[in-house]
RNA sequence: UGUCCGGUGGUGUAAUGGUAACACAUGGGUUUUUGGUACCUUUGUUGAGGGUUCGAGUCCUUCCCGGACAACCA
């Protein structure tokens, strides 16, 4: 009974029929970033599209840099985007660069020029701007566009070989300047820059533009389905154009709406003004939408993937609610997460009936939510911490179920204690000290008195503890489209995004956190744990807080 | 006053001429030694008009609204 026709997104429908009726085989995609930047979660969702569709339908993807602009790559980039692609869980079949087609796209464009198609244009880029028009109005032709064969043959291979200054010349292609699609106004095909370029050296005084080196590196490597964001749709009667002029395997272009995600930007130009204004640490700082900011803030391959596919694929454009994103990790974490207790604002408390010199060590389960996990054991004494918020002096909300004169609590894994009175700084009103009693028979497990505790506690003890920092980190902008409006997107930062706890208490067994385990600290949220630890201090990062259906209501 | 692409609850995504559904978010509740998890549950949706049809979110048409396109960026 496979009846459960589960519904196909319109890419899926596409390659379904395609597959079907023979058209192809075997689907080949490809993703093609540009080395200028660090992937961010929208990337994440084109690596999941394009390796995603490759796997569930049997064929291969392809990783291909884009680099035909040497001026603004480098290999720092593409280091980091190797990294996360299979950080994220996906392998591609082979790596390509687009400079590795440099030389089969000379002799295409050579190949135009002697077809007339093609023609070296003296006028500068102002002049150029200015004879295309507007999408409104047609633009005019060009004076050089009707130069002979063997002058343009001539340029261009001197351009080639490095004859003329930046800018000087360009090579077009022919095609109609009073098209409605501006694409079509004889776009630029080779633009010349005196640089070297990271992989061919100085070999080429000149680089293709994206157009012009785009579809050609699809088709050399018979892509069957070319996908990327809707901003390419108006390019796609070009790369239809090229391919076709060029007789060259036809492959497709399909467009998809790309990512937005709100209380976060998305335009690489903007992060990297982030980094280099110094608003964030850097690419990886945590609360940056990169892959590598996400990962330092702890969360799982696993959580992007399952949120890539929840947001969905379509051809409208969309802003997602972070709070998916936030559902998918806790989603994940919770299966996984080690539990650990830490106590971020300690005040001490003290079990007056409990001896004095004794230590118990107490069980804790690794992960209630798998028991293959294990346990381990957590220090226990006459004093303890706990956290500051969880006691009040006089509750105001029936529904309290913490801390306060006369009531009844179970600290987790521990006893029932009754709390019998407190200290507090008379100058600042503090609380310096909770005093508390135990019901010796109400130990966790084995609880026999019979005592009822509405809430529990997180505790952790005050002679055997882990000094630990913890950064806790809140949405970067405080606007949902902080690169929506007339206010440039800097303003809408949001300056409490990132609190630093430089002592908090942890329990024992988090001196030997592991960075490849996450941690839910118990009521509080889960963490993980950064390169800034040291030996002797170990630094967490707040990944998500817990869901809290109490903290909402009661501010 | 151009061309192209879109418009379904708050946010996304489905419904492929036949009862508008799913997830997140939101409100309420049950269970609980995490106010977590799990489970149950409430609210709320086809941009507007006209047409075709027994029947329209879906097809046709007019309008409205949103986005993309005028980098020697990708």
């Amino acid at each position: 009974m496979t009846e459960d026709k589960q519904s196909l997104n319109f890419i899926e429908e596409i390659i379904k029929e395609d597959l079907e009726t023979g058209k192809h085989e075997k689907i080949v995609t490809r993703f093609p970033p540009h080395p200028n930047g660090y992937l961010h979660i929208g990337h994440a969702k084109a690596i999941c599209v394009s390796f995603g569709l490759a796997d569930k339908y049997k064929g291969i993807t392809n990783l291909r840099f884009d680099d035909t602009n040497p001026v603004k790559e480098s290999v720092e980039y593409i280091e980091s985007i190797r990294k996360d692609v299979k950080w994220l869980g996906f392998d591609w079949e082979n790596e390509f660069f687009a400079s590795d087609y440099f030389d089969q796209l000379y002799k295409w464009a050579i190949k135009l020029i002697k077809e007339r198609k093609a023609y070296v244009d003296d006028s500068s880029a102002e002049q150029i701007a200015l004879e295309k028009g507007t999408p409104t109005k047609p633009g005019i032709e060009s004076k050089f566009r009707n130069r002979s064969v063997e002058e343009n043959l001539d340029l261009f291979e001197r351009m080639k070989n490095g004859e003329f200054l930046d800018g000087e010349r360009v090579l077009r292609a022919k095609i109609d300047m009073a098209s409605p699609n501006m694409h079509f106004r004889d776009p630029l095909m080779y633009r010349i820059k005196n640089v070297t370029h990271h992989r061919t050296g100085d070999k080429w005084k000149i680089y293709p533009m994206y157009d012009w080196a785009h579809g050609q590196s699809d088709s050399i490597e018979n892509v069957t389905h070319s996908l990327c964001s809707l901003e390419f749709e108006v390019h796609r009667p070009l790369y239809n154009w090229y391919i076709e002029q060029l007789n060259i395997y036809p492959s497709r272009q399909i467009e998809f709406a790309r990512l937005n995600l709100n209380y976060t930007i998305m335009s690489k130009r903007k992060l990297i003004s982030l980094v280099e204004e110094g608003h964030v640490s850097g690419w990886d700082d945590p609360r940056m939408p990169t892959i590598s900011g996400l990962r330092r803030r702890g969360y799982t391959p696993a959580s992007i993937r399952m949120f890539c596919d929840r947001v969905g694929l379509a051809k409208r454009n969309n802003v997602i609610d972070v709070a998916l994103l936030e559902y998918c990790v806790r989603e994940d974490l919770n299966k996984s997460a080690y539990r650990r207790m830490a106590v971020l604002d300690p005040v001490k408390l003290v079990i007056t009936n409990y001896p004095e010199r004794k230590t118990e060590l107490l069980t804790g389960e690794n992960n209630p939510e798998n028991s293959e996990d294990g346990d381990r054991e957590i220090p226990f004494s006459r004093e303890i911490y706990v956290e500051r918020e969880d006691f009040k002096e006089e509750p105001q909300n029936k529904k309290y179920f913490r801390l306060a004169p006369g009531k009844n609590v179970r600290l987790k894994h521990a006893y029932i204690v009754h709390c019998e009175g407190f200290k507090k700084d008379e100058v600042t009103g503090e609380v310096t000290e909770i005093h508390c009693t135990y019901y010796p028979d109400s130990k966790s497990g084995s609880d026999t008195s019979g005592v009822k505790a509405k809430g529990t506690l997180h505790w952790v003890d005050a002679n055997s503890n882990a000094e630990i920092e913890v950064r806790q980190y809140d949405r970067l902008f405080k606007t949902e489209q902080p690169d929506v409006g007339e206010e440039h997107f800097t303003e809408h930062l949001n300056e409490n995004s990132l609190t630093v706890i430089p002592a908090a208490k942890a329990e024992i067994a988090l001196a030997n956190a592991d960075d490849k385990q996450g941690y839910q600290f118990l009521r509080l949220g889960y963490f993980s744990l950064d390169k800034d630890s040291t030996t002797d201090k170990k630094v967490f990062n707040g990944t998500v807080g817990l869901r809290d259906s109490w903290g909402k209501k009661n501010n």
